[in-house]
DNA sequence: CGTAGTATTGAAACGGATCAATATCTGTGG
DNA sequence: CCACAGATATTGATCCGTTTCAATACTACG
């Protein structure tokens, strides 16, 4: 996934607008009529629904370039909420619509872009398909770890969000997230520098356990 | 999902080739070079992943007027074979590349279908949170019934795959999925004909198990 | 009609959910 | 700057459902 470029950049900007958002900051509710659809320039946000149950599912984290909004029926079909501070560029639908109709090229952009999402969310399948723990959070981690924002120093992963957050995008409690971590450091694997950065330690069996199942 | 246009069906008939497949055919593998993109006329099919393990994860069932051949780095990410004996419309990418970047209304369609799969593979993450296989066969049988042909005969649901391929979608142990199909049908809520055919018997019971989670 | 794949059922073990108690972190106001 | 409160995270103990292993039944196709 490369980042936008230069072009692209320009393409967007004529259409959209920028805005700054602090973390929790809710972007759009599930069910509120579509209006806009939107660009994640900076920061990380997470695509969540809210089951009957009072449980909450989040189905996407969202990174740098990626786009949601997506929408069924004119409405939007999760809720999304700023984890950091972010950057997002906001464009009117049917200003994007009327702009797409009119430029493949740009449009080739946007079907790359879903097609990308749509990557990521068969991605996230394999790993709900998984039923140890311990291979589901390493999964993660190197989801987390693709998407890192430039300088990757060797192998320290910042973890931006919160265990609740990765518990209910792994599918897992809370207490199952605690242990996988606590049990990815007893074994050596990695080691977390506070909670919210983890250190890779042993590159092979990090790996392996990831692609295990 | 509508399906196709017959100014849409017009658009493909000149870009594709009409293949018809018996059951159980490959249409690619996970890795081989991209060379066409696909779309389901008619018929079921399943597209998967082979995992290190042995196991397979079936990501997608594939219903009539899906797209399908998604690649990343110009190879298929997944395989694709038939489940029931289909009929495909056969696209080559270089072709459709370029009628894209000619047709924007065409293009249009595509950027559609894409976004549908991503719903969908969107649907399956909440299938695969869930932690009771019966609710989980459940979502699945309210998605094969929105996904059945016209002529929907007051609740029953033709079951065109395999008990273990149901498993495999639904990140289930075959013995799971045969035991929430009985417990299902102990309760009253379907009534199985034959291991193929469903009837739904209690409606609300059905579609509350489905939202339960 | 037989055989190979496919499905069902039972018994046991494992791993994660849940409940509950305690610890740690974060941000706010005194 | 520190203390506090609320949120977030860790750890322990028990329970429950699914996996696994194993044996048997079904069914579809040649």
């Amino acid at each position: 996934m490369p980042l936008l470029t230069v072009k692209q950049r320009r393409q967007l900007a004529a259409l959209a607008t920028r805005q700054r958002l602090p973390p929790r900051t809710v972007v759009f509710h599930e069910g509120d009529a579509l209006s806009w659809v939107f660009i994640d320039g900076d920061g990380v946000l997470k695509s969540f629904r809210e089951l009957p149950s009072g449980k909450r599912r989040i189905v996407a984290f969202l990174f740098p370039d990626d786009l949601f909004g997506l929408a069924e029926n004119g409405r939007y079909v999760n809720t999304v909420r700023t984890v950091t501070g972010a950057t997002v560029f906001r464009i009117p639908y049917q200003t994007l619509a009327a702009a797409l109709q009119r430029d493949p090229e740009l449009e080739f952009q946007f079907l790359s872009k879903v097609t990308h999402e749509l990557r990521a969310t068969q991605r996230q399948t394999l790993v709900l398909g998984r039923r140890d723990a311990a291979g589901r959070l390493a999964m993660f981690l190197i989801m987390l770890e693709r998407n890192m924002p430039q300088p990757r120093r060797a192998g320290r992963i910042p973890v931006l969000m919160s265990r609740t957050d990765i518990a209910e995008y792994l599918g897992l409690s809370l207490e199952a997230v605690s242990r996988a971590t606590r049990d990815l450091a007893r074994k050596g694997i990695v080691e977390f520098e506070g909670s919210h950065s983890v250190r890779v330690l042993d590159r092979n069996r990090f790996e392996s356990l990831a692609e295990a199942l």
